[in-house]
RNA sequence: GGAGAGAUGGUCGAGUUGGUUUAAGGCACCGGUCUUGAAAACCGGCGUAGGUGUGAGCCUACCGUGAGUUCGAAUCUCACUCUCUCCGCCA
């Protein structure tokens, strides 16, 4: 969440954000409810303060042996009359938190404003899209005449946007994963963890998922937990409440995870292949640092992931999102793009993003520059490294052969046990 | 799933016949004295958030979470969460 102080200190900040990002807010009535807070919140405080020293009065003239009916009555009265206050403050608080949580990320200076992702800025390409001297097939029909991707009895077993890997499919993706993991371990010094697939809903409001968009998340059922809709949940979770010691800081994590997302609102969109998926696999990277550093940190975890698609050889480009494509919880977010030859378009594979303070406001996650210093809230960031899904749809597409094989990319044979095409 | 024990500031830990405890004390940490330097010793400081004030400061809240009893709750009641021990079950 942004700081209230802000709200107050610079309204006007604010309001240029949220019409950047479309997003209607009332503002004046909010910062109107903050100033009836503050009168309350004066007003109780005295009482209580009041309440505190007659309450040490009391026990002593019982020591003396006076009489004590008269503070008592007057006790019970300041009792009534904070209980009263005390309400009032509690439904404010509640009004204001509710807003408050509601309210998207500020975006940063340098995003460009637009209305959608057509308005987005695109920064680099990486190659040229292969040109194909046969008519491509979508990685759907490879697989399926492979044998190595099964959309039909998944939806069977499960339903609609899920899919079986089987055999060497399997394999791919499961190389992919290790192939991932271990460039980021090994090479870009991350620490690797594995988190658990379901949290609480604190979690998910800590990183932003909630309050606000809970029909995107699955929930199971008999229980509060969710089903992380991506390991950035879990992992940047797990310093909620923390005071984190500066020479840790950055603290980087990659993390494989599945993946599960309702997605509500895209009925229709993207029904064939593994692009849309309500389990996908995913690793992803997350970093903890000095506000300072965040957007230089940013640079380097969005490079971190584009080598990942260099290694493989996967055209792609990188975009900076506009306001009007921001995420909710995201200051400035890089998608790297990878170029899909059945989509004949690039499509997303990876999304870097610089949340600032935002998430770790409401994750309570903080360190302390110095020993007498004020605890100061870190930057978080995050970003695919990159969806194992969405890549392997795109090997399959952009390795295909004329006869219907695939070939593996190079890097990817020692994690394939030696096995460079499929066929 | 059953039985029991527990959860207090960065950490250990006292406080649990409700009220002069304002959450003691140790360790760690920070500043100082001493020392060539360091250690030790001694002195002082040392939680978080919110509010208020030009300021020194003052006030309020917080003892796992949430309700409740009471004039007053770390302390009493209830529910929940988590940790530990034992038993059962299980990959």
């Amino acid at each position: 969440m942004i700081d209230i102080k802000t709200v107050r200190n610079n309204p006007e900040v604010l309001k240029k954000a949220l019409e950047n990002r479309h997003a209607k807010f009332d503002i004046d009535g909010f910062l109107a409810l903050d100033e009836k807070r503050r009168g309350l919140l004066v007003e109780v405080e005295q009482l209580k303060n009041k309440q505190n020293t007659n309450s040490k009065l009391i026990p002593q003239y019982k020591k003396e042996g006076k009489d004590v009916s008269a503070l008592m009555e007057e006790m019970k009265a300041l009792s009534d009359a904070i209980k009263e206050l005390d309400a009032k403050v509690n439904a404010i608080d509640e009004e204001i938190e509710k807003i408050v949580y509601t309210i998207p990320n500020i975006p940063n200076e340098t995003v460009p404003v637009g209305a959608s992702d057509s308005d987005n800025l695109e920064m680099r390409r990486w190659e040229e899209p292969r040109k194909f001297e046969f008519e491509p097939k979508a990685h759907w029909d490879i697989g399926e005449s492979l044998g190595i991707l099964d959309f039909s009895t998944a939806g069977k077993v499960t339903g609609a946007r899920f899919t079986f890997y089987k055999g060497l499919g399997a394999r791919l993706e499961r190389a992919l994963v290790n192939f991932m993991l271990d460039l980021h371990i090994e090479k870009h010094g991350y620490t690797e963890v594995f988190p658990p697939f379901m949290v609480h809903r604190n979690s998910m409001v800590g990183t932003g998922q909630l309050p606000k968009f809970e029909e995107d998340a699955f929930k199971v059922w008999g229980t509060e937990y969710f089903l992380i809709p991506t390991a950035e949940v879990p992992v940047t979770n797990m310093y909620r409440e923390q005071i984190l010691d500066l020479k840790d800081l950055p603290i980087k994590h990659a993390a494989y995870s599945a993946c599960f997302r309702a997605e509500a609102g895209a009925a229709g969109r993207d029904t064939r292949g593994l692009i849309r998926q309500h389990q996908f696999n995913k690793v992803e990277l997350v970093k903890f640092c000095l506000p300072e550093t965040s957007y230089d940190e940013l640079e380097s975890l969005t490079k971190d992931a584009e080598e990942v698609l260099q290694l493989l050889g996967l055209p792609y480009r990188v975009v900076k999102l506009c306001t009007g494509d921001l995420g909710f919880s995201s200051a400035m977010t890089y998608d790297l793009e990878v170029w899909m030859p059945s989509y004949n378009r690039y499509v997303e594979i990876s999304s870097c993003s610089n949340f600032e303070s935002f998430q770790a406001r409401r994750a309570g996650i903080r360190f302390r520059r110095g020993p007498k210093d004020k605890p100061e809230f870190v930057h978080t960031l995050n970003g695919s490294g990159v969806a194992v899904g969405r890549t392997t749809a795109c090997i399959l597409e952009t390795y295909q052969q004329p006869d219907g094989s695939v070939k593996i990319p190079e890097p990817l044979i020692k994690y394939m046990n030696g096995i460079d095409v499929i066929k």
